[in-house]
DNA sequence: TTATTTAATGTAATCGTTTGCATTTTATTT
DNA sequence: AAATAAAATGCAAACGATTACATTAAATAA
């Protein structure tokens, strides 16, 4: 471990071009890689700068360049199956393009994401994307990307009305129907809803896409088992225990995330409710926790990484094509499809 | 939705001097409240940098204060609970402090860690916080930030070899004894332990820790049970198999992560091997899907947000205090505690 | 050899904020 | 009213990299 601390006043491009007798410019264009440096000066110039010990400024680049080559990132939080999984795939994609994710949490509170779009709005990162927290239904935080034509990518949680960003969102109506459908297919008429409040558009959509296909095969939902509410843990049982509270008990439950489904079943193994024999349950996500408890939940998933590479595509091409920008008009919501896991609960 | 792109040209504080017939210098110090502006002008440039849609430019700010008021953070992966935990925890109390977190995968593999460590360096960020990939044992691309004297903590997974770097663990030498004694307790003598690589600080104190406590009790760790290897479900599968193939089995099993023991739980479901009765099972970091599996599994429990908050601490005292920096010599090792929760599977 | 390209390097302004050191204005004291 | 102190603001030089627009040097053509 060789630590010199001596040697420690920062060197900067000047410093090099001194030492060689050779203009700033020079040394700039060489470590550049500029072709209109000769090979020899190129190579004097990166020993040099290995020698001196110097390291790249990016604040005195991107000021002068205007671009800060960080892309901001909002999720509700990271600990999510879901969005762990698309930050590491996009992180990936990004970094070969040489851009760092910013990523920060909301919490899934409406101030936090606020406070969050303004910090990374003035940050000036070259680009945002955000997963919206729970509540939020006034965008006009994000106004100012919007404004000055930064790229803004909504993705999963996305604008419920109509905003001027781009939209890559997983097929939530679809989903809704492949699990009513499903429960419908297994024989269940009386069916318990846990969703996420309908403030968030994957719950709306989710709901739309069940109450659509219960519609049709002439199966209502009834109003006493159903639930809008933060997908918590603690909201889970205590629906749970009104659902079975009364004289009539449901065949299924559909489950609008994995942590209420774990919650269904554990509240099903306490009460000896029998899966899937006397209650069906199919939550969303495909979180591993749903594979591991006994019985493994069926769920939905939603390809997280599929997803990233969507937007990671649409990022770049926003980023790097002016034109793409300009013309984004059309062509700015993109569906990414989802896909059943069938397990033991249904 | 108020969208306009007509006035787009990025405002600067010369701008908003120009249209007030003031200075840049006494913008620039009406918006950083400074005490020597008057109330009257304070207010006066405040509403003016509103009405022009001016925002601080954070890189122009940070080239000329040489702090980018962004703290780098490494972790192996943050799907892994214990990093989501404490990531979300750090990531709050910086956020407090005006400080943002670039959050930075390894993904385990040291090449990349090395990229990533030279880019924050780079980026110039104000700190570094780390936690070691699986097989880092060279830990010469962090040179750069001792040299220069910017903040570096290690946590979690740690240098193994002197480095002069601060260092926030917890006590995985007490968390293999407690294991051990533990499984000593519960009368077992014949344990099988599959563990990460010795090159990670975790796993090798871990380690030392178990075997101290059963040399202590004369028990002896068969050769033929232990394992020291990436801790995936796969590779815990292989070893599962491999452990029981011979006519002996053992009585315990220590996996030194939940995946594992996930992962022998499942594997003794499959095989009809009874828990506790036949086999033990102890895992380490608390993850959710201990708590969730049947049985669930006793665990050693590493208080992720208690890690986090002495990373604060440490990181915010750094950064504010140039002489906690230059007399950081002593007291650079820091033990966070663990404890053990004891659940099913002994 | 001289004229003309082409290659290599240099000059200087720019990006937007901040701050030490004036200078001006206003308030207070004698 | 003059002298002094205090408050408010301005000037100008950084911070370090980049890049149009020269300029000089070397290579090729006439």
């Amino acid at each position: 471990m060789k630590i010199d601390k001596n040697e420690n006043s920062e060197k900067s491009i000047v410093d090099i071009a001194k030492a060689l007798g050779v203009s700033a410019a020079t040394v700039s264009r060489a470590l550049n890689d500029n072709p209109r440096i000769s090979e020899a000066t190129r190579k004097r110039v990166k020993e040099k700068a290995i020698e001196l010990g110097y390291r790249h400024n990016s604040m005195a680049s991107s000021l002068r360049n205007k671009k800060s080559k960080i892309i901001g990132l909002i999720v509700p939080r990271i600990s999510m199956y879901f969005h762990a999984v698309f930050i590491t795939a996009l992180q990936n994609r990004l970094q070969d393009e040489g851009y760092s994710l910013m990523v920060c949490q909301s919490n899934d509170s409406v101030a936090v994401e606020q406070k969050l779009a303004n910090t990374l709005y003035s940050s000036r990162v070259d680009a945002l994307v955000v997963s919206l927290a729970l509540y939020t239904e006034d965008y006009s935080h994000f106004d100012g990307f919007i404004n000055r034509g930064i790229p803004l990518i909504f993705y999963d949680r996305v604008p419920t009305k109509d905003y001027p960003a781009h939209i890559i969102q997983g097929d939530d109506y679809r989903g809704g129907t492949i699990a009513g459908n499903h429960l419908i297919e297994m024989g269940c008429r009386k069916i318990a809803y846990i969703s996420g409040p309908l403030s968030c558009s994957i719950y709306k959509e989710r709901t739309e896409g069940l109450k659509d296909v219960l519609k049709k095969a002439k199966v209502t939902l009834a109003k006493k088992w159903c639930f809008y509410q933060e997908l918590t843990a603690e909201n889970a049982w205590n629906s749970l225990r009104q659902i079975f509270a009364g004289e009539e008990t449901p065949e299924a439950i559909f489950a609008s995330n994995d942590t209420t489904a774990v919650a269904a079943v554990e509240f099903a193994r306490e009460q000896g409710i029998k899966i899937p024999q006397e209650l069906k349950i199919i939550g969303y996500s495909n979180d591993p926790r749903a594979s591991i408890i006994s019985p493994p939940i069926t769920t939905i998933d939603q390809h997280p990484d599929e997803m990233a590479h969507r937007v990671a595509y649409k990022l770049l091409n926003l980023l790097k094509d002016k034109y793409a920008r300009e013309n984004a008009d059309t062509n700015r919501k993109e569906i990414v499809p989802v896909t059943m896991v069938r397990r033991m609960t249904t």
